[in-house]
DNA sequence: TCTGGGGTCCTAGGACCC
DNA sequence: TCTGGGGTCCTAGGACCC
């Protein structure tokens, strides 16, 4: 039995967590760079409000009905999310983190222990919500398909409790009748239109298909998701914890960026986070993207983009710098108004199996790198930089709208007033 | 006044080679 | 008589997710 568990809103309930004066109130987050709406709460969804659409486009709503309005506040988010997960961790032996508010659980052996799934699942939500004051859906299902579909279930549905199993054959159809095929994990909005044709609408259309014939009409995916959704496992534990195969940074600027020194600073900074994530997953990156580029949305769209081979595979932050260094002059060009640069890690490898190399020509200081990683994890992530990063933050994003940062800064720790 | 997210994966199509 | 393969690598663009 698998279980998909995700908060309501996550962003916009974050904001509520130690904002008691919103708690009530309509909520919208915007993306960096107060650029769209990520995140609105219930309220707002209720007005009709689509999800990533530009804010400005939708300011006179949500002016008119007195909306909340937040900058993505991403350092207090990623802290509540850690603090959600270590609850959650308490619920099975087996758990993986899929996304920032969402994470599956995956029992094996547990019929004896739970008597009820639908009590668990209320179980893991009251707890999850007295020790973080997040709220959350739990979905359970025979295979990650159908938990997630019954997580949906658990929130959408008319009469909804937050909890929803699929545990038998009735239990399944009910859910996937009742379900647009739209909202099915893997189907987007393209495939939704061709299936659409064939007259699928409903997920429980979709799963009567024949798997094989929809492979031939769409893709492998599409067929796994099918047989998914009829309780037939395809997506193991291991392939929903798979690596990343690639992983970029990437981050629009606040303002348009035409100074080299903030330019160059946004990429190696990007080079450190990539670094990072690398490092975190045990990856090595043999080819590195590196690109900057003006706004698709004006005139003279701009762009360049180099792929630096790496003669020895790396995951070593001033490595992936020097790269930078050896591009930037061909990269930069002046007079043009940057809107956005980033990095990004291609053909990436397992650093336990590497080859020696004979020459030793690998600039890489994994002992650096393990230092930096454990000092910035004690003493916060900026504490120890490349010095590149820090030669100009004219690129830093706009947050108009920025809240505290409650839980991971001491000037900002919440107030309690008595009277 | 002007404004438009970020990340990962897959595929189609072209270049090039034998 | 008329016809013409298959593999690898690279890249751009799009699909999908949150």
């Amino acid at each position: 039995m698998y279980a998909l568990i995700d908060a309501t809103s996550f962003y916009a309930s974050a904001e509520k967590v130690f904002d008691l004066s919103i708690r009530k109130r309509p909520v919208v987050v915007l993306s960096n760079n107060d650029g769209c709406i990520v995140a609105a709460s219930p309220e707002v969804k209720k007005l009709g409000v689509p999800k990533f659409e530009p804010y400005f486009k939708l300011k006179p709503i949500l002016d008119k009905h007195n909306v909340v309005i937040r900058s993505s506040n991403y350092e207090l988010y990623a802290d509540l999310s850690d603090k959600m997960m270590a609850v959650i961790n308490r619920f099975s032996d087996q758990h993986y983190v899929y996304s920032i508010d969402e994470s599956f659980l995956k029992f094996d052996g547990y019929s004896d222990v739970v008597s009820s799934w639908y009590e668990y699942g209320h179980l893991i939500r009251r707890t999850v919500w007295r020790k973080t004051k997040l709220p959350v859906g739990v979905g359970f299902g025979p295979t990650p398909t159908l938990a997630k579909a019954a997580n949906h279930a658990a929130k959408k549905f008319v009469g909804a409790t937050g909890v929803a199993v699929i545990d038998s054959e009735k239990s399944r159809k009910q859910i996937l009748a009742n379900m647009a095929v739209s909202d099915i994990w893997g189907v987007g909005r393209r495939l939704t239109k061709q299936l659409k044709l064939f007259g699928i609408e409903s997920a429980l259309d979709l799963a009567k298909q024949n798997p094989k014939m929809m492979r031939k009409q769409f893709s492998v995916v599409l067929e796994r998701t099918i047989s998914e959704l009829n309780g037939i496992s395809c997506l193991s534990w291991d392939d929903v914890k798979q690596r990343k195969k690639e992983v970029f940074s990437t981050r629009s600027f606040g303002e348009r960026v035409e100074n080299p020194f903030a330019l160059k600073a946004s990429l190696v900074t990007h080079c450190s986070i990539v670094a990072k994530k690398l490092r975190k997953q045990g990856s090595l990156t043999k080819r590195l993207i590196i690109f900057a580029h003006s706004s698709p949305h004006e005139d003279n769209y701009y762009k360049r983009s180099f792929i630096q081979k790496l003669a020895v595979p790396s995951n070593d932050s001033m490595v992936f710098a020097k790269q930078v260094e050896l591009v930037f002059s061909q990269l930069f060009q002046p007079g043009v108004r940057y809107y956005k640069a980033g990095i990004g890690a291609i053909e990436l490898e397992d650093d336990m199996h590497q080859q020696i190399d004979m020459f030793n020509v690998s600039d890489d200081k994994p002992e650096l790198m393990q230092c930096l990683d454990t000092i910035n994890k004690r003493y916060g992530s900026s504490s120890l930089r490349v010095a590149t990063e820090l030669q100009s933050n004219q690129w830093q994003m706009k947050r108009d709208w920025l809240s505290r940062r409650y839980t991971t800064r001491w000037p900002e720790i919440p107030l309690i007033k008595c009277q």
